[in-house]
DNA sequence: TGCGAACATGTCGGATGTGACATACTCTCC
DNA sequence: GGAGAGTATGTCACATCCGACATGTTCGCA
């Protein structure tokens, strides 16, 4: 397994749309990330729909104010598990989750 | 979030059937298992379907033969990163991922 | 303009995950 | 019953992730 070193860069640079044609990302990089932004994605949108601010959700899930932005933003330092928790831990399911995981980024911030 | 500190004993333990019932593990928790441990079971189909051994398997994603190993089995020190990085670079796409994500464990080891 | 609330970013110490290696178990075939 | 292939398990050094805290940024409102 590759160690995702440049992963910084490339999520920074391409948050929207679909990486991979800049900086040469393999396409197993690239769906990678993008699984991991559309967590990311649900996370927020589900925090929003309860009306939500990121400090009580941390509180709610046990975790902190700062881990939840990073988590939001896709941050490289967050890892897949932690938002399926952090998702599950809001009353996701696990049908919900798939239905996440293999959703194709839109480009506009739709509900 | 909680750390999954007695996991390696529920797993140990309940590694077939759904876990939960005993050992009072959340609904949240057992979720997660159960996404870990089909994730598990996809890797060794796939590579069992290709007629690999785990060493080779190990060549091809850049890991050991012991850490797919625990992958297989559901250890609890390999993250659903990895799991997920490992099917990624196996060909598997983001759907399919989902349909494991989403699959209910089979007590008999169908195809 | 200034202030407070919400969110983002940087960093740190400790916890967890990772590949590698050694070694043990389980088969099958001779 | 020994050998060898395949798989499982234990452990280690090192990398990465985590919650926490401090600090920075953005926005609305008086």
């Amino acid at each position: 397994m590759k160690k995702t070193k440049r992963e910084k860069l490339e999520e920074a640079g391409w948050r929207v749309g679909s990486a991979e044609e800049f900086l040469a990302l393999s396409k197993e990089e690239a769906a990678f990330v993008e699984m991991k932004l559309a967590l990311a994605d649900s996370v927020r949108r589900r925090r929003q729909g309860r009306k939500l601010t990121q400090t009580q959700l941390a509180k709610m899930v046990g975790s902190s104010q700062s881990r939840i932005a990073k988590m939001e933003v896709g941050d490289p330092s967050v890892s897949i598990d932690l938002l399926m928790k952090t998702l599950l831990s809001m009353g996701a399911s696990r049908t919900e989750l798939a239905r996440v995981i293999s959703r194709r980024r839109s480009k506009a911030r739709a509900a």
